[in-house]
DNA sequence: GGCTCCAATCTTGTATGCAAGCATTGAATG
DNA sequence: CATTCAATGCTTGCATACAAGATTGGAGCC
C-alpha cells in the first residue's frame, strides 16, 4: 500500500541523492499514476512537504521543488551552523559521553561514506555526506532538532545543486572524520570547533554566488552548449537528458536508508 | 473564504493562548461545521499541523493535540536554547547591530507584554510572552529559524499547560526586558547570557516533573475533586467546563497578530 | 507582420460518497 | 454476577466528480 509518508520520503531521498533538481515540477496526476494511488494521497504528501518548506505550490499551476534564493541560503547555513554547533556545545556542557553503540553507529556511517567516495554512484555519495549531519544530531540525543536539521539539509542540497558548490566530497569526508575523532576522544568542544570550520567552508561559497544569483537559473537553462568554458554546469543537465527521463521522474532505486 | 492555512493558524493561536489543552480532540467533521467548509480543507490543515508536530492522528479514531512527554520536553527545551542563544551568538559574531525600526518593533512588543500583565486576559498574556521569542528571532534576521522556533514554542506551551509550570509571568517579562536592553546597548553577548539564564529557569522545572510524568495525566484525569491538596491542576479544568464549551472549541476572538 | 482576443486544455481546489476500522454498548451465556 | 461476543454508530481513509483558474495556441483583425 502506498501511503503519503512513503511518497514524501521517496521524494526527499531523491533530492538528497541529487536526482531531483530545484524547481522540478511534481504534478499530482503524474505522481498518482507513478505510485499507483489517487491524487488525494499524493496531495497529502505535497502538503506535508510544503509545511516543511521543500515544495511550493503555485495556485492552479502546480507543485514545484522549492528554489532557494541566495538570501534564503544565507539564513539556511546560519541555521545549520546554529543547530549543529549548538548541539555539540550543549552536549559538551552537560558533560555527556557517547556510548559504545553510538560510536559504532557513527563509525559505520563513516565507513559507508568512505566506500561511496570511490564509487561511481554520485547520488549515494551526496546522500551519505548530507545524512551524516542528521545522523550525528540524532546520536547527540535530540530527535526533535535532528528532524528539523534533516529538512534544512534537504533545502541545502536544493541550493547546492543549483549553484554547483558541492565540489569537494573527499574533503567533506575527511572533515567528518575529524569531528568524529574529537568525539571519540571525549573532546566535544574540539568537535564543535571542527564542525564550525567544516560548515564555514560551505558558507563562504554561498557568499560568492550572492551577486549573480538572479540570473543564474536562466543562464544555466539558456547556455548549455554554446560556451565550452562553463562546462561545470553541463554534465548534470545532459546526464538527465540522455536517460530519457523528465526532471520530475522518481528514481527506481531508493537512495539509502 | 476559509483556507487550510487560516484554520491551522487559528488552532496555533488558540494553543498559544492556552485555550486548547494537550490531547484535545479535533474532529474533522466538527471543525468543518465550525469553519463552514468541507472535511477536505480541515484535513489539509490537520496534515500540515501534523508535519509540524502539533497534532497527532490516531488511525480511524481522530486527531488530537500532541501530548508532550517529559523526554520530549527535555529535547524541546534544549532545542530552544540551542536556537535562541545560537542566533544571538551568531549575531554577535558577525558584529551586527539592530537598526532603529527593529528596536522600535521589539520595544512595542514589550509594551504589549507589560500591558497584558495587569490585564485579566490570561490568554493574551501567555500568547505575548511566548511570541516575544519568535519576534526576537525574526528581528535577528533569520526567518527560517524563526519559523522553526514558532513550532517549538507551540509545543512548549502544550507541555507547560499540562504541567502547570508557566507560573511567573512578571518574572518572564522582566527577563525579556533585560535581554532587550542588552541588545539596545549593543551588547549581544550579554543578551545571549541573559537569554540562556531565562530559558534555564524553565528547563529546571522540566527536570522536576521528570519522574512523576508517567502518572501525571492519569492522576489529573482521575482525581479532580477528591484531593484538595493538588488544586494547582484544578482551576484550569473547571474553567473549561463552566463556560459550557468542549475542549476542541475554537475561541471566537483571535489571540493577537 | 504583429497584436489582441478567445477557446481549448491542463492544472489544482473543493466537496462528497463510500469503504473500513475502532470503540462502545448491549445481550446472551457460563 | 462476570465475561464474551456481536451489532451499531462514529471516525478517518481514500477515490472520484466537478468547479474554477491559468496557460497556451491559434484565429482573426489591424
Amino acid at each position: 500500500m502506498v501511503t503519503a509518508a512513503s511518497i514524501s520520503s521517496r521524494i526527499i531521498d531523491a533530492i538528497l541523492a541529487e536526482q531531483l533538481p530545484p524547481n522540478a515540477r511534481l504534478g499530482e496526476q503524474e505522481l498518482a499514476k507513478l505510485f499507483g494511488c489517487s491524487r488525494t494521497v499524493v496531495r497529502e504528501a505535497m502538503i506535508e512537504l510544503s509545511a516543511r518548506g521543500i515544495v511550493t505550490v503555485s495556485s492552479r499551476r502546480g507543485w514545484y521543488l522549492t528554489e532557494i534564493s541566495a538570501a534564503d541560503a544565507r539564513a539556511l547555513y546560519e541555521a545549520r551552523e546554529v543547530i549543529e554547533t549548538g548541539l555539540l556545545r550543549s552536549f559538551a556542557r552537560r558533560g555527556a559521553q557517547l556510548d559504545m553503540a553510538t560510536l559504532y553507529r557513527l563509525r559505520g556511517h563513516l565507513e559507508q561514506q568512505k566506500a561511496a567516495l570511490g564509487d561511481a554512484n554520485v547520488g549515494r555519495r551526496s546522500y551519505l555526506l548530507g545524512d551524516f549531519h542528521v545522523c550525528l544530531a540524532e546520536c547527540l540525543g535530540n530527535r526533535i532538532l535532528a528532524a528539523k536539521l534533516r529538512d534544512l539539509t534537504v533545502l541545502t542540497t536544493l541550493f547546492t545543486m543549483r549553484h554547483q558548490t558541492s565540489g569537494d566530497a573527499e574533503r567533506s569526508y575527511k572533515e567528518h572524520v575529524a569531528v568524529f575523532q574529537a568525539l571519540e576522544a571525549g573532546d566535544p568542544a574540539a568537535a564543535e570547533r571542527r564542525m564550525c570550520n567544516h560548515l564555514g567552508t560551505w558558507e563562504e561559497k554561498v557568499h560568492m554566488v550572492r551577486e549573480v544569483d538572479a540570473l543564474e537559473s536562466l543562464r544555466q537553462a539558456l547556455a548549455p552548449v554554446t560556451e565550452p568554458g562553463v562546462e561545470v554546469a553541463g554534465p548534470k543537465a545532459s546526464d538527465e537528458r540522455k536517460d530519457g527521463r523528465g526532471p520530475a521522474e522518481i528514481p527506481a532505486t531508493k537512495g539509502a536508508k
